[in-house]
DNA sequence: TCAACTGTAACTGTTAATATTACAGTAACC
DNA sequence: GGTTACTGTAATATTAACAGTTACAGTTGA
């Protein structure tokens, strides 16, 4: 999975936390330990997908603007790294004359696709809420 | 996914395709499209797993020894590329006073964990025999 | 006007992945 | 018994991907 993802995730899950739902890139990027600029980046793209808000200048940064519970990582899977399975190299190759050979390419590529739908369904069932539940029965422990 | 499993998986299909079972490095280089090299070691760890049986010498090469309506694609993960959609990249630090940034780790590789039994058995519905007959119907169509 | 932010693009360094080379070991065949 | 055709494995390029970093223009509040 890419990074990207998990920066999403727990950006996301922060800003959760937060009594009043924000923060700057800055402190963002110190809690998920990487570069402000990669969060500005992540973040970029959440806003234009409509899962925060974002103000310029001093004392902008980040807003969460859905609620916890109604955004799924399947979501954040979609929009971050849809794909991300399904590997980037291609074994055969369709002009060949084996059979084999040249029909692996699709036969593989409707294997992985299934496989993305198993795992979106999976990250269906998790909510940003729910991340932020499990984490706080950590700290209980 | 890395190609490792791609190469493990179109080697084990054309060795079932073949009436004799059989095959050379060479002759799986050509049909994978990669180096003779890599195929000798991707087999190599089949060979350790007991799906495969290799004879050296002239005249050698690799033979299926496995039904292939037996082995599913999910013996073939785990042989070859378990652990592959976990992230190497981890955000957050169990250190740290944050909350959620000292817990994040351990909620997300719960989370990866699940995700990779569930990929898991969504390969275990899948057999090299299977991989073999949807080639069949790509070729008639 | 200054200070504190975001938005982006460009660049660098590092790691991982793939390709390639090389050679020792082994077995069949003439 | 020598030659040829293989596997096994390690070492070494070469390339692509990824995370980190820098830089600066644009924006907003005080």
């Amino acid at each position: 999975m890419n990074s990207e993802f998990i920066i999403a995730v727990h950006s996301l899950v922060l800003l959760a936390h937060k009594p009043d739902g924000m923060a700057s890139s800055e402190e963002i990027a110190a809690n998920v330990c990487t570069h402000p600029a990669r969060v500005r980046k992540v973040l970029g793209f959440l806003r234009k997908n409509g899962y925060v808000t974002t103000r310029e200048g001093s004392g902008g940064g980040y807003r969460l603007c859905i609620d916890p519970s109604d955004m799924t990582l399947a979501d954040i899977y979609r929009t971050m790294a849809a794909g991300a399975i399904t590997p980037n190299w291609c074994s055969g190759n369709p002009d060949m004359d084996c059979m084999v050979g040249s029909n692996m390419q699709e036969v593989m590529n409707s294997v992985f696709c299934g496989a993305e739908k198993q795992l979106e369904s999976y990250f269906q069932g998790i909510t940003i809420g729910q991340m932020l539940s499990r984490i706080k029965a950590c700290q209980k422990t």
